[in-house]
DNA sequence: GTATGCTTTCGGC
DNA sequence: TTACGGCCGAAAGCATAC
């Protein structure tokens, strides 16, 4: 039986989410916006709606550029607030995962999800059960999305890509290759700028030129398995299930510096409530991790990293303070400009059984 | 040569 | 002309082991 898969993906989501609280704002330009705080102005455009992407505004687009665009235009500047997309988010999820298989969750605003069991591999009734995902989604948060349906997940994203926004497309497994095989080979997820000028330089710029290329070029290019990867990915093909969410492997908490600086305990002094967020986020899930890393953005928006593992779990922040001083030194050191931004990152993250903890923190708080 | 595991960078949203 | 966030997972890069 051919698998049935599902991509499903917000529309403009965080911009949209303004939208349905602001119903009034939904004929303007929206620009949903991330402040640095460094000066009036200061920070990118995180989510624009489609008035304002059609004026040439673009995600992570510096809020000043953004309102040229727009200029003269009645334009409506959203602070971003992640929380509250983060549940409504939560509530589309759970709305869809009552319609299908499987569902995982790969983003705040995107889920795959599997309809073979329940649509017994047959497309006609797996698309009316996209089209009941979308209707309902539309009717509980009055939210649009676009789905997308295919054989695989690589089919299913470019479906999704395809439909939106507020669109369904639907590729039964024999279309495949006359729905891909047109298509820029840098859609395909996984092909980013550097693989794709590798591509170019062979002479390869469609799906289809992918999937009928020669292996044996491809390999010289691209090594082993990553040829294998891109070539069944071409031809629609990949095995990757649609698995229920796994657990976060990373958390992290970056800020803008009130001023650019190399100094560490400086740093660290300006870190404080972002490390306070983070500790705060470790113990409300009930994490402990063994990676520690400190993240430099410099003033050219280049990033270093510098990480030290631990041998034994950590779960109390606070208690490597002097290791992420240590790391930062160790980026000040070797860094050519000053830090314009500067973060902390836990990897290697376990989950602990012992759930009392939770139950403290949320009595605490 | 290939697998494994760790650190650093990349890139999507 | 320039401008410029805060996350996350995955890829890339490198070292080590067999």
């Amino acid at each position: 039986m051919p698998r049935v898969i599902g991509h499903l993906d917000l529309d403009y989501f965080y911009a949209q989410v303004e939208e349905v609280e602001n119903p009034a704002i939904k004929t303007r330009p929206v620009l949903v916006c991330v402040f640095s705080g460094r000066t009036e102005d200061s920070g990118v455009v995180s989510t624009a709606n489609y008035r304002a992407r059609e004026a040439g505004v673009k995600s992570g687009m510096p809020i000043t550029l953004a309102k040229r665009k727009l200029q003269g235009m009645d334009l409506v500047i959203v602070r971003m607030e992640r929380s509250k997309y983060e549940s409504v988010s939560e509530r589309v999820m759970e709305l869809v995962r009552t319609k299908v298989d499987v569902l995982e969750k790969t983003g705040i605003d995107e889920a795959f999800f599997d309809l073979t069991r329940s649509s017994n591999g047959d497309y006609k009734s797996a698309s009316e059960t996209a089209g009941l995902i979308r209707v309902s989604i539309l009717e509980e948060e009055h939210l649009t999305c676009s789905v997308g349906l295919g054989r695989s997940k690589v089919v299913a994203k470019l479906g999704s890509d395809t439909a939106k926004p507020a669109g369904l497309m639907v590729v039964p497994p024999e279309s495949t290759e006359s729905f891909m095989g047109g298509m820029a080979v840098t859609k395909l997820y996984g092909v980013g700028p550097k693989t794709g000028k590798t591509l170019e330089e062979l002479g390869i710029r469609s799906i289809a030129d992918l999937a009928h290329a020669d292996p044996a070029t491809l390999e010289r290019a691209f090594g082993r398995k990553t040829t294998a990867y891109l070539h069944a990915a071409a031809n629609g093909i990949d095995d990757d299930q649609v698995k229920e969410s796994q657990t976060p492997t990373q958390f992290s908490r970056i800020i803008t510096l009130k001023n650019d600086t190399t100094d560490a305990e400086e740093v660290m002094a300006q870190l404080s409530d972002a490390e306070d967020d983070l500790r705060d986020k470790l113990i409300s899930t009930n994490t402990s991790f063994r990676t520690l890393t400190a993240i430099a953005v410099l003033t050219d928006l280049s990033t270093k990293t510098r990480s030290k593992a631990f041998e034994v779990p950590v779960n109390n922040l606070s208690s490597v303070k002097g290791s992420a001083l240590e790391l930062f030194g160790q980026l000040s050191d070797t860094a050519d400009r000053e830090f314009r931004r500067v973060g902390i990152r836990v990897s290697d993250l376990e989950g602990n059984q012992d759930q009392s903890s939770i139950s403290e923190f949320l009595r605490q708080s």
